[in-house]
RNA sequence: AGGCACGUACGUCAAUGGUAGACGGCUUCCCUUACAAGGAAGAGGUUGGGGGUUCGAGUCCCUCCGUGCCUACCA
């Protein structure tokens, strides 16, 4: 059997992907139980513009590590993927490809430019799915979605009809974020703020029919020009007497009354504020409580508009500002400029600065949704978020929640279904055929406008399976198990789908929230594009594979992480371990095959201690996973296969292993290496699924797939995840395994004190006053002789070492002495045990000050209590054969 | 401005209130026939500072310092 001394990631990762695809094992079809308990997830689609990044990568392990673990555990899975048609990116980033050919969007019309962006998906939309291919996710590509697939379309209207039927949506003329270069309307959580150097303006205004004036300030002298009022502080007493007064409002011909509002806080700036309903959310409100009128003099490309004055109109917002300072100026009414620290919204996409105007959109009402969210978290706790601290932002954000903004002005997405008729009537319907029937008239126009990409999205854990109809697979892996999902996009998509869930199925959509962490650059800073320092996760897979990158996202969870690329070697030297062991089992394996049974009845100490060890892993493991302690999974594993199976197992079977001559031993030694191996291939391949199935491929022997699995093809990812046998765990084997690795690392740490050269072989003088240790001793003496490489070993009752000897004392009253004639230095070796000595001291001292507390004896657990007097007794002992041993030096 | 996290070895991170660990790096030795991407043995910590609760605190409470993130209408 040729089998190359590394590991090579990329063969492993050529071929095994394409067969579990084109095998079925993806899909949930492939589970024959018909009692079979359900897992499913599904995934947050990813944007169709979109191409994989390290949180994409994060997320995705989670979920194939969940989803491949409870597939082998005979569960019947679904993780379902599909992408976001991403209503602005999609649109910017065809009108992008369109303009570098001297077109527009308004060229090509509506209907051409919307088949323009299918053609666009079609032919370069969704590199994720093939880059996804690459990670090994065992989503089913059968059931693959899209937002804007006819059948998600179909679920979104229905769910527009029903809502607008119940007066839940609306449309009405409301202040908005408007972004003017992507000429749409924004929800608040697509701006975002940022702060900004500025200047804050003081502005005077004169005071009708007196000499006095009242000086505002403001960031954005531009909207003066459609200020309609000037507000002050009802408690404060400086302007107290010119409250109902009027403004002669500067560079217009207008006057505008001075009103007392709580909103004004007297503290700030001059405690006079001016009032500027059509361009500010506060102001809007302002105007609202004081029937102000609505001054628009700035429009949605962000230019000043008639309203605004023939001196100003047409001019950019930013020459607007300019020009109305240096009329101030000039006016003598420009009282300061100061500089002046604040914040500005920005559209999330292009970064132009939200502009925020009165308009006419469609709105969402989400009392009731939100309601019936916040109900199911005091009812039933549901969902529950890991780390649960996301519930409280959670639970605050509903409580704070807004009506939602769901009219998009694009061209690509989700078309309102509402149609007006010629005299101004709204018809609101699941198709035009309808909405004709409704209205009696076929004189009907369509409402341009889009939906929120969200809103979609905000139907996903539904609408994939089928969503109204009430299909097998709604009724099978609705609601799913859990969501997995990075956590900005609590607000926007996780608290969305619990509200149109219950709204609709009236079942959370999910039990579970695992909020991911964040990767970050190696500065500490959240990796970014315009920022160009992100990491491709391709590019790491190329560089060490994608088990090893794998299994560090896995370790990171849900912690905040700065990426560290030492961490992925030390798991691609891992994987290259796993494959140089599993080389020695197959290189060693002549005449033995893979036997499951063989693990239940081992006799020998080594083999009943690694079949305990693998069952203890499997179970601590299985909790692991299903606890979503993704880091303790990780570690679990590695110490497992690295120190438990290579560094001792392997090591102690190995001359039965390798013997030249054959025998029955040497067969069984063999089977049971391989067994021991398979079953831990099954334990890694949830984490690991390349390097494990290419290695499991190559073991000899039947090897049996979990009984929901009969009659597939076979593969490692369809075989039972070991349960953990709490029968096959055997304490005492584990103990005295542990006593013959504690002899073993004394007598190397000897060694090594001592300078003995590795090639000298010394003898070894064992003593144990216990019989039942003596023979496990004794039992062992091959095995310890060579990984101590001594020329002999002796077993007694008692020393008997020449003086001449270093020595070490092992718990349970054993010891170990090896004769050093000539070699050793007296002052050296008292010395070393000297230091041992101070060792034990230090800790009995601090655990007998513990007993000396008499509030600890009273009031720790018993259990503890005996612990620390178990051990004070344990170390007294040690301590007095080192005394005896220090002394003997003399 | 409020809210929420976080601060542990040189680095990245672990640790149901019960003797502070892992991996990498570092030091010494070894190409011992699975693996030098390896083996063996080591060094390295007043858990950011201070106070409190407790028999016992990295862990719970208060406070200060530092760092992130989220939310917010301060013109």
């Amino acid at each position: 059997m040729d089998i190359p001394k590394q590991y090579d990631p990329k063969e492993a990762e050529q071929h095994h992907y394409e067969r579990w695809e084109r095998s079925g094992f993806f899909a949930p079809e492939i589970n024959k139980d018909p009692a079979a308990e359900v897992f499913s997830i599904v995934i947050p689609p990813p944007n169709v513009t979109g191409s994989l990044h390290m949180g994409h990568a994060l997320q995705h392990t989670l979920m194939d590590v969940m989803t491949r673990h409870k597939r082998m555990c005979g569960y019947r899975t679904l993780w379902l993927p599909g992408m976001d048609h991403a209503g602005i990116s999609t649109q910017l980033m065809v009108s992008r490809a369109l303009k570098e050919e001297g077109k527009s969007r308004h060229d090509l019309g509506r209907e051409k430019f919307v088949e323009r962006v299918w053609q666009w998906k079609a032919e370069s939309g969704g590199q994720i799915t093939v880059q996804m291919r690459r990670e090994g996710a065992s989503v089913d590509w059968s059931r693959e979605k899209f937002t804007m697939d006819e059948d998600l379309s179909r679920a979104v209207y229905e769910v527009f009809v029903r809502l607008y039927e119940e007066g839940m949506i609306y449309r009405g003329n409301r202040i908005v974020n408007w972004c003017p270069h992507d000429q749409t309307v924004l929800s608040d959580l697509e701006v975002e703020k940022l702060p900004q150097s500025g200047k804050l303006y003081y502005l005077q205004y004169p005071i009708k029919n007196s000499e006095r004036h009242v000086t505002v300030a403001t960031t954005r002298p531009e909207t003066m020009l459609g200020d309609t009022a000037v507000a002050v502080s009802p408690t404060d007493d400086r302007y107290r007497d010119l409250v109902g007064e009027t403004v002669l409002l500067p560079l217009t011909n207008r006057e505008i009354p001075i009103i007392a509002d709580e909103y004004v806080d007297p503290e700030f700036g001059t405690g006079a504020v001016k009032v500027t309903p059509a361009h500010d959310p506060n102001d809007y409100e302002m105007g609202l409580r004081h029937s102000l009128p609505e001054v628009v003099v700035i429009d949605l490309y962000a230019k000043m508009t008639a309203d605004a004055g023939a001196d100003f109109a047409g001019l950019d917002r930013y020459k607007a500002r300019e020009k109305v300072v240096a009329d101030f100026e000039s006016l003598g009414l420009l009282e300061k400029v100061v500089d002046y620290e604040f914040s500005i919204s920005k559209c999330e996409r292009c970064k132009t600065v939200i502009e925020p105007l009165i308009s006419l959109q469609w709105f969402m009402k989400m009392d009731q949704v939100r309601d019936l969210a916040l109900d199911l978290l005091a009812r039933e706790h549901k969902p529950r978020f890991v780390p649960e601290t996301y519930e409280k932002i959670y639970t605050n954000w509903l409580e704070n929640l807004r009506d939602w903004t769901i009219s998009r002005q694009l061209w690509w997405g989700h078309q309102i279904p509402a149609w007006y008729t010629p005299d101004g009537q709204v018809v609101v319907a699941r198709s035009e055929e309808e909405a004709r029937e409704k209205a009696g008239t076929s004189e009907l126009t369509r409402d341009p406008d889009v939906l929120d990409t969200w809103f979609s999205s905000a139907l996903w854990p539904f609408s994939t399976l089928g969503w109204p109809n009430e299909t097998d697979d709604l009724k099978t892996f609705y609601p799913t198990s859990v969501l997995v999902t990075a956590r900005d996009i609590i607000f926007l998509w996780v608290s969305r789908m619990v509200m149109s869930g219950m709204k609709f199925m009236g079942k959370e959509p999910f039990a579970d929230v695992y909020v991911t962490g964040t990767v970050l650059d190696s500065q500490g800073q959240r990796m970014s594009k315009t920022k160009r320092n992100g990491i491709d996760p391709l590019e790491v897979f190329d560089k060490y594979g994608v088990d090893a990158t794998r299994l560090t996202l896995a370790q990171i969870g849900s912690t905040d992480t700065r990426w560290n690329e030492k961490q992925v070697e030390s798991y691609r030297n891992f994987a290259n371990k796993i494959w140089n062991a599993a080389r020695f089992c197959l290189l060693n394996s002549d005449g033995a095959e893979v036997k499951p049974e063989t693990l239940d009845n081992a006799s020998a100490l080594q083999d009943r201690w690694i079949v305990s060890r693998l069952n203890k892993t499997a179970r601590d493991l299985n909790a692991a996973i299903n606890a979503y302690e993704f880091h303790q999974a990780v570690q679990l594993l590695y110490h497992f296969f690295w120190d438990d199976f290579c560094d001792w197992y392997i090591e102690l079977s190995k001359s039965d292993v390798t013997a030249e001559q054959e025998s029955a031993a040497r067969t069984e030694a063999r089977t049971r290496l391989l067994t021991v191996l398979e079953q831990a291939l099954r334990l890694l391949h949830p984490f690991m699924p390349y390097i494990t199935e290419e290695l499991w491929q190559r073991l000899p022997g039947e090897k049996h797939l979990h009984s929901a699995y009969a009659g597939a093809e076979p593969t490692v990812m369809l075989t039972a995840f070991p349960a953990g046998n709490a029968n096959l765990i055997d304490e005492a084997a584990e103990s005295e395994m542990q006593a013959i690795i504690e002899l073993i690392s004394r007598v190397r740490n000897i060694r090594s004190e001592m300078n003995i050269k590795p090639s000298e072989r010394i003898p070894v003088i064992v003593a144990a006053s216990d019989e039942n240790l003596r023979r496990v001793f004794s039992s062992a003496r091959e095995q310890i002789s060579r990984l101590v490489r001594a020329s002999e070993i002796s077993v007694n009752g008692q020393v008997e070492a020449p003086r001449a000897s270093a020595r070490a004392v092992l718990t349970g009253g054993a010891e170990v002495a090896i004769p050093l004639e000539g070699l050793i230095d007296f002052e050296q070796e008292r010395r070393r045990l000297q230091r041992e000595q101070e060792k034990l001291q230090a800790e009995a001292k601090k655990l007998e000050a513990q007993l000396e507390n008499p509030n600890f004896v009273s009031r720790a657990p018993a259990e503890r209590v005996n612990e620390v007097r178990a051990r004070i007794a344990e170390i007294a002992q040690q301590s007095a054969q080192l005394q005896q041993t220090v002394e003997n030096l003399q």
